[in-house]
DNA sequence: CTTGATAGTTAAGAAGGCTAATATATGTCC
DNA sequence: GGACATATATTAGCCTTCTTAACTATCAAG
């Protein structure tokens, strides 16, 4: 019965990775901001509002180092710190309009991909490619819960 | 008819990053390599042997910068470098058995939790997303074909 | 109010990675 | 052979990012 469904959903990583990769870079590049920069960025998008160390532990890297990485965001106008009114030693991180802008980007460019791809499909084949991925989804957040049943408190 | 196929595509590729990155990052600061060095090891891998040159290209760096992290890769015994015979200037870059293994680890540290995922599902549902990913597949190299039909030459 | 923990910043120093310029060996064309 | 292009290596200098170690401000408990 054609290969196994793990060799390709591993072939599908590596292709995944290829394109979105080299995009990815390819943006960077252009723009002058470094990975780790854009890195944070993301993740403070992902993240929400967050403190500092929260952006740390989340990267593996001291709070040092990330408050070095963030301080330079926010010289670039592309991230804010605010004061947590409940707790006044936390800053509050947050992306500037701009910052979101970069971030929106970043995804687009990475992305963009998809979209072609998306249109190379018959109405058929994207019915049943969706549904597909969407049980993939699914059972992904359920694997999530399983493994990580209490990393909220 | 449920949510478009375009916004499933770009969910799953948020899903896909956000656990592979996760672990692919814990095992570069595990191992203490970089990330650009693992990613140079990466390539060398996908090309086979090539050229030093070739390597800085694809990295979008000079070769300056890519003889500088090979040489470091060739002093931790991951890769090697020897003379091409059918033109002495070109180095041959390969991974060494050492470097392949840490490129196996990398790829399996990224995608372990594919396994896990696979087996959630029933045989049924196995079939139906490895008709769905394969029909992924094959488009994407239709795609890659359309778009750059000369790069080799 | 004092004590001790926590969050963030700052400074100093090390390391990685980049570019640009230069050098060296090799290939190619006449 | 001689002139020029190509592939790699080397060096110097710069920028980014990391860590460790102070230091400041805030909170919480007594």
């Amino acid at each position: 019965m054609s290969p196994p469904l793990i060799h390709t959903l591993h072939e599908w990583m590596r292709v995944i990775m290829r394109h979105s990769m080299r995009n990815f870079i390819l943006y960077t590049k252009e723009h002058k901001y470094s990975a780790a920069q854009l890195n944070t960025l993301l993740r403070i998008h992902r993240n929400g509002a967050c403190s500092v160390s929260d952006l740390g532990e989340e990267m593996g890297v001291t709070s040092a180092a990330a408050s070095q990485l963030l301080e330079r965001l926010v010289q670039q106008g592309l991230a804010a710190r605010s004061e947590d009114l409940r707790d006044r030693r936390n800053k509050v991180v947050t992306l500037t309009s701009a910052g979101r802008q970069i971030v929106q980007e970043s995804i687009v460019v990475r992305q963009s991909w998809l979209d072609r791809l998306a249109e190379l499909l018959t109405p058929e084949e994207q019915e049943q490619v969706n549904v597909a991925l969407q049980l993939l989804i699914e059972k992904t957040v359920r694997l999530d819960e399983e493994e990580g049943p209490g990393r909220k408190s």
